[in-house]
Formats: structure tokens, sequence, C-alpha cells
DNA sequence: TAGATTGTTAATCGATTAACAATC
DNA sequence: TAGATTGTTAATCGATTAACAATC
């Protein structure tokens, strides 16, 4: 009994998890196709990865294929969406509804990818109460009440850069464990709490060195190496 | 001579990159507050990274520390800046003015950091020829047109998946030669283009993998292991 | 000179990938 | 059985980090 290990017990590398969320994304265009069965060579190429990752990171979770014949669409999806925990229902909170809180508020890829933004919160007294999408906008002052009646356990974080650690601080005081941060600003949270940031004028200015690599490139060929 | 190398031949890591963007922002506030020199320990510390990885990193831009002393924050502001390519002008467009196009194109983080949103673009009758946040909405139908007339090399990409891939190569025949994906679809380009992509639903299922991993070991521990 | 801190080395760690035995 | 494709091994590659010689 105790050889038989419970796949939660592995431990799944963090660039395998990311890469799951885009394997579940292309089978469910896949189910919408009414595709039965895939090989690891045609989801990897529809993922944009190589089949020996693929097959790779599915053996994580355990063998849901079958040898000679590929994946079962179905059952692979849903093997992949119980190990990202999408079987259980997260609450999520959106704080700041500024011009990205407002975006992301009324974003439908979170709906139809498993999450309901189930309370929006910001510190501005001329937006709380206001009714965005359907829901009304609690003060920050009334996060731990918000956070506890809705049972949240993750936070996106649209705040301000200058505010983003205070805020930060109360909705892991109030019990939010996860953390996505589009303030440009570098959180601390305590070790349990995980946190992830999506820094937009990052992706650009990464870009950027891409573009001025191409460009110094294209001088040394017209200067003749 | 010949082995004065040029700091642009030096091959800097992705990871290096990513991070140098962070690195910028932090010394920009360190600017701000008019401090003259910093430590690899204290700005890895700002930036949350150990002191070892950030040395490493500057050490592919050169030499602009002073042992003993630290770095001189401006002078190191400037070299990062050079390096990811910000002394030189990059334009962007923004294609897809939704939901989140819209708070994309408003968003001041952009022009703090070094870019200009130069051009707007939708597929939308309706759109074409709205003016946001100052900026007329020009339809894709021109997007060569457009390309060339702002001489824009940098395309964020805010459409509906259905259509990304098709957006995506108008843009790289009209002459883009870096994208940034919104759209939760996998897109594929030319070599010569750079790729990345920002996918939301994405960020949100890593949290929730790592959630239901606190939960079962929130139960183990409850059942005694 | 003594103290501090960089830049670099080398060890370690984690992720990728080709190759192929297992097996449907 | 023959053909196809998985799951896994082992080699390789790239990134991280501790440690310290160089040097301000």
């Amino acid at each position: 009994m105790s050889d038989l290990r419970d796949p939660r017990d592995l431990r799944v590398p963090d660039a395998t998890v990311a890469r799951l969320a885009t394997y579940l994304r292309v089978l469910s265009t896949l189910v919408d196709r009414s595709v039965v069965t895939v090989s690891s060579e045609e989801l990897a190429h529809a993922a944009g990865v190589n089949s020996a990752k693929l097959r790779k990171d599915l053996s994580y979770l355990g063998s849901y294929g079958v040898r000679g014949v590929g994946y079962d669409v179905r059952t692979l999806s849903e093997q992949i969406s119980h190990a990202l925990g999408l079987s259980t229902h997260h609450e999520v909170a959106l704080v700041g509804v500024g011009n990205l809180g407002q975006a992301l508020a009324g974003y439908g890829g979170f709906a139809s990818r498993g999450f309901r933004i189930a309370a929006l919160l910001d510190a501005d007294p001329r937006l709380v109460g206001a009714v965005i999408g359907g829901r009304i906008v609690h003060s920050v002052d009334d996060v731990a009440t918000v956070v506890k009646e809705h049972s949240i356990t993750i936070a996106v974080l649209a705040v301000p850069a200058h505010v983003a650690q205070e805020v930060c601080d109360r909705l892991v005081d109030a019990g939010v464990t996860s953390i996505l941060n589009f303030a440009p600003a570098v959180l601390s949270v305590p070790e349990h709490v995980d946190l992830r940031k999506v820094d937009l004028a990052a992706e650009l200015q990464i870009l950027s060195f891409h573009e001025s690599r191409k460009a110094a490139a294209a001088m040394a060929k017209v200067a003749g190496s």
C-alpha cells in the first residue's frame, strides 16, 4: 500500500506546472472539435513544445496514455484539470479597480478557464459602492470581512506600486494565501503565501532588448563583418 | 583591439534579461530618492533576489561596480537601460482595443518605463475611427500602412484567441519583429520575430495548483501522518 | 593598512531533450 | 505479428549560488 504513491506526493517542477495550463487550453479546443485521441507529437506541436518535454511533463501526473495509441483527450483534460486543483473551487478577489483592474474584472478568459472573481475591492471612496460587472466594489478597509465571507484564497493585485506592499500585507493578514501581482513593485510575503507577478512594462523591455540585438546584427551585416 | 569585446557580443541569458528590467525599476526608485551608491547586497534585497545572482547578472553587461564601494546608482541605471535597448526608440502598436486592450492603451506603466503606444488597431468597424486616449483607432486592414508610417517594430496583441494567429501573421507581414501576445492562443512566428506571451488565466491556474497542494498538506496534517 | 564589496570560479541544482525499451 | 507511441533513462544544457581572490 505504501508504495502506491498519491500523485500529489510527487514534486511537479515549476516549469511543468506552467505548461500544464497551456496543455489544458489546447485540450479544451480538441474537446470542442470532438477529437477523441491525441498523440504526444500532435499535442506538443499544438502547444508549441517538444514532444519529449510534453511526455515528461505528463509523466509527473501519472500514466494516462496508451502506448501505440496516444492520450484520450477527455481523460487527459480531466487529469490535468485535477492536478491544477481546478476541481476544487478557488474564490478570487480583485483588489484595485482602476484602469487595469476594471479590465481584469471584465476579462472573459478567467471565467471560461475556471475562475470567478467573487469580490472587488478598492481604496478610492469614489469607487467604493459602485457596481462593476454586476459586483459591488468594497472598501479595502473591509478586506478581512470580505475575504472571510467569500472564503477567498487568491487575490489579484492591481493597485498603484506605492501602496502594493501595504495592501498585500492586509490581504495576507486577512487569510489570502496566493497573490497575483500586477503592480510594478517587489513584494515580500510570508513563506506560506504564493506570489506570482505580471510585469507588463518588463515584457516590453525584454522585447526591446531583443530588438536592439537584431538592430545591432543588421548593422554589423551592413558594415560587412 | 579585437579582444576589447563589445558587450553586445556577449550572450546574456534569458533569465538575466528578465531580471534586468526589475533591477532598472528598483534603481529608478533609488534615483528618485537621491541615493548615490548601492551595494549588490542592498540592490539584490530590494529586487528580491540573491546578491550573487545580481552580481552575475550585472557582470554580463561589464564591470560597472567599484570593489569595496558598490555601484553608482545613476551609472548602473544608464548601463542597464542601454543594455535593454531603451536608449533607442521602439514604436509600439496595440492591436485589439476591446476590454483588455483599452486598459493596456491607458496603462501609465508603459509610458513611465520608456514605451509609447504609437498606434491603435482593431477589426471592429464600430471601433475604427474612435479616439481612445487621444489616439485614433485604425482598421487592422490598414496594418501595413500604419506599421510603416509609425516605424513600428513591437506589437501588443489583445485580440480574441480565434483570430490571434491571423492577426499575428498580418503584423509579421507588415514588418513587426516583436510581439507581446495576450490572447490565450499558441502562436507561431518566423525565426526573426520574437514572441512573448502573457496568459492571465494560466497565472491563476498556477496559483490554483499551489493552493490545492497547500490544502492537501493541511488535510494530511489534520489526518495525522 | 584594514575593511568592504565586487567579479569570477566552480560546484550544484533543475530543466531539456534524444534515444529507446516497454507495450498497446 | 508489425507498427506506433508511450514512459523513462541518461546525457546535456542552462541557471543558481556559495565561496573567495582581486581590489577599491
